[in-house]
DNA sequence: AGTCTAAACGAGAAAAATTCACATTCGCAA
DNA sequence: TTGCGAATGTGAATTTTTCTCGTTTAGACT
């Protein structure tokens, strides 16, 4: 608890209470992507009384100071996931919407050497890689 | 005319005047990435009669049909680009939202290979390179 | 050309995701 | 512990997209 206290005074954000669970939801969950809903779910679950749109304002600050990032997989709603560790991109299962996680530091070289070329200022990248996995594979028909 | 007519056919799809039109929106747009509120605009302007829900299902169906992609860079509304041509990606200004198209067979064998050694069967890919365009880091502070 | 039928359409309501407005409450520094 | 600006909760509003359903239309077959 006082971890996370310490985690929001890094990033400039003041320790309120719903930015604490909210850290805390973050950090527990199993699934690494979890969406504004999932989070309120959660909380709700808890018991605790804490606003959806609170939720989002919370998970949009913590995205502005880098503790989170946002994915827009499939357009519905958007993910959140702790930015802890480094970067790394997706493959997501379009049956099962499974997401599996890789690095690749020939891919990021050539990111850098391709944003370089045409005078962009690479701020960020998001690599996403559709298709069936394994599990779905063997399901089909 | 009869040329947009013979592609839908193509793709399976029966060549209705919403169709055409909004076909002929994609092909003659200056700007390569177009929500649907933009066609629905350019429709109204061209004083046609033709609904907002239409343009919606029409562009699924297109996508459906391998006419045009569908993109969510942003989460705020999706884009849709034809699918004419070859596959590429895209190099997104977060200052301008401009986009820029590249291409790289280095980026695009490596992805593959990621694919298999996950087990995934690759249906697709998207890869967007965030940052600041040329023109507004020169109109910077 | 005329007729039929399933598919497609238009309008507006509805749903889903997200943001806003504002009165109240809270964190924290003095 | 008190005060103030920042943050929150509620509920309404926006935005984007989908659904419903009565009407129209494209294309096959006269």
């Amino acid at each position: 608890m006082a971890v996370q206290n310490a985690e929001l005074r890094r990033a400039g954000l003041k320790a309120t209470l719903p930015r604490l669970r909210i850290l805390q939801i973050l950090e527990d969950s199993t699934d690494l992507h979890v969406s504004a809903e999932d989070v309120y779910r959660t909380l709700l679950e808890a018991g605790e009384s804490i606003g959806l749109a609170t939720v989002y304002r919370v998970l949009t600050q913590f995205e502005q100071a880098g503790l989170v990032i946002r994915h827009n997989f499939d357009g519905g709603s958007a993910v959140f996931e702790l930015a802890a560790g480094e970067h790394h991109d997706h493959l997501v299962c379009v049956r099962c919407n499974r997401v599996t996680e890789f690095v690749d530091q020939v891919i990021e070289e050539r990111q850098r050497r391709i944003a370089a070329e045409n005078g962009f200022a690479m701020t960020d990248h998001s690599l996403v890689i559709h298709g069936i996995c394994s599990n779905c594979q063997r399901d089909s028909d």
